[in-house]
DNA sequence: GAAACCACCTGTTTG
DNA sequence: CCAAACAGGTGGTTT
């Protein structure tokens, strides 16, 4: 434990440095307005501090060694990150930067399954708020002509809405009561899947809307679908979770040499754009990759059957969401 | 006609010769405690004798001539062998062992589209109250990967239940609405199929349950397989009627010497063992290949859909049974 | 009319 | 060893 703990400091003060120093010294370089222009003075959340493209950086100090726990895109987001940290590392009964909720209260017992380091990473790379659910390596039917995804019945129960006793309540509801799950990728395309039990094989499966997601991502066989849990920190609409869906290539794709591990890669683009435009634009990408927008509002949940309030849908920190 | 009905005498007498010698001529040598045990005097049926093995023979006089109508295995089986000739041979309003039935009132008309010879034929041969419905020769996609059996159209509308029109009836039958045909097979092994119509290529085909017909009879193509519609007659049950199912091996089989024609071996062990043995006993053949019970109730009938009382399956003497 | 979608079906594999 | 799960199918219907 002690090991794991000086192990992240260490990692921490590497990467704290060209930070803090690129902050630091380019300081006195910047003139009043233009540093007033991104960071309106010292934040007003312990643990966080203005960089200097408008981003904030947040940080803890744990047996008198300075922590670094990464980059965000908003203040809060950086506050919520010290109070995770703060969590671990000063306990439970440290000052926050915002009060516990039902979410955040099961914070603590969802970081006693981890090391100490591993919070800290999770933290830093993102993978805190947005973390694995499950994944799988596509078979030649995932990517066929069947046009459906077989999703591994253990996660199916674990992580996606009840759907095999489904009791039918179409005492007013005759319109279609198939359940549809939804999910953005890593640009926050948003992808809808048609989720079913198909009884007669026992097994799960997206139907409507996987084909497209195989053909428009080039999927081939043996290439690996990553389900994620993902949770935004917004300022002005406070937290959302939702799901989030990632395709790796495997080892017989074209491009193979530029895939890590299983977990690492999710971090990139999450914090943010949310609720920032509500029209139903087409997604499209620009020249970077990135900064695209959803074209309706993010939600992961069973549409129909809204009677039943007590439906499981994702966990979070051990908290059932929705 | 006459000359039909001449040969058919002669051939009762023929056949019927072996038989009474037998039973004549072993008669004084048979204590009479033994004759007892396998027949308790002399039958109260009209034109039926015991046979010293315990089953029942039964003849008919006609034109002075006695003609021999076979042994069966049941009392009330050789009495109603007895009515079913008299029909032909003494008239509708001759005497009767049993009162008519809504199903014997058909035989005179199913009667009068065959010959006399004939009539006789099936009685003895056991053709009569099983007799064949059709029968196919199996192409090798029957026996192949697509696990169906092509029913010929003429024969489907003929013999099976309409299934083509179908009115989904599902006003409170939610249940499966697919049509299952069961059939004995010579050991009364009950055979289930689904029975569908495939409206893009307009065939009747057997689907769910015939890959397994096919593989533990192990079916080639070119083999035959023979539908018939059998009556048992049950002293305790009553008459019923199910359909029974017969594969003969082609030509190109490895055991190619042993079959004989088309209509001929079916006959065997259809009068009995009815209701004899309701346990959920599996079906296993002992050492002489016969002598089966049947694990569930025999019946042939479209499980689904009770609501309609007038469904149609299968014709015997011209009259809907089910 | 083609492609997708849908609700079934089955032989293999395996914990 | 066997029931469950699933990879790989089917015909039929909808888009």
């Amino acid at each position: 434990m002690e090991e794991e703990m000086l192990s992240i400091i260490s990692n921490g003060e590497t990467n704290v440095i060209p930070e803090l120093s690129d902050s630091i010294s380019s300081t006195p370089l910047i003139p009043a307005t233009k540093r007033l222009r991104h960071a309106s003075a010292v934040s007003k959340f312990k643990g966080v501090v203005p960089q200097q493209n408008g981003h904030w950086g947040a940080q803890i100090y744990a047996n008198h060694q300075r922590i670094w726990l990464g980059t965000f895109k908003s203040e809060k987001d950086a506050a919520m990150a010290y109070d995770s940290a703060a969590i671990r590392l000063r306990g439970v009964d440290s000052h926050r930067n915002f009060p516990w909720t039902k979410i955040t209260i099961e914070e603590p017992n969802f970081q006693s399954h981890y090391s100490t380091e591993a919070v800290i990473n999770m933290i830093r790379d993102g993978s805190y708020s947005s973390r694995q659910l499950f994944q799988k390596e596509l078979t030649p039917s995932d990517v066929g002509k069947l046009n459906r995804l077989v999703i591994p019945k253990k996660y199916a129960v674990k992580y996606f809405p009840q759907i095999s006793e489904r009791v039918e309540e179409h005492a007013e509801n005759d319109k279609a009561d198939d359940v549809q799950l939804v999910f953005h990728d890593k640009s926050m395309k948003l992808w809808k899947f048609r989720y079913c039990y198909w009884k007669s094989s026992q097994s799960f499966v997206f139907t409507r809307g996987w084909n497209r997601f195989v053909k428009e991502n080039q999927l081939k066989a043996n290439d690996t679908i990553c389900f994620y849990l993902c949770e935004l920190r917004d300022i002005a609409k406070g937290t959302k979770t939702f799901g989030m869906i990632d395709a790796k290539k495997g080892e017989n794709s074209g491009a193979s040499a530029e895939v890590s591990g299983p977990y690492v890669d999710m971090k990139v683009d999450l914090q943010l754009q949310l609720g920032q435009n509500k029209k139903e634009n087409k997604v499209e990408e620009d020249d970077n990759g990135n900064e695209i927008e959803a074209t309706e509002e993010v939600e992961l949940k069973a549409p129909s059957s809204t009677s039943d309030s007590e439906r499981k849908l994702f966990k979070l920190f051990g908290v059932e969401i929705f």
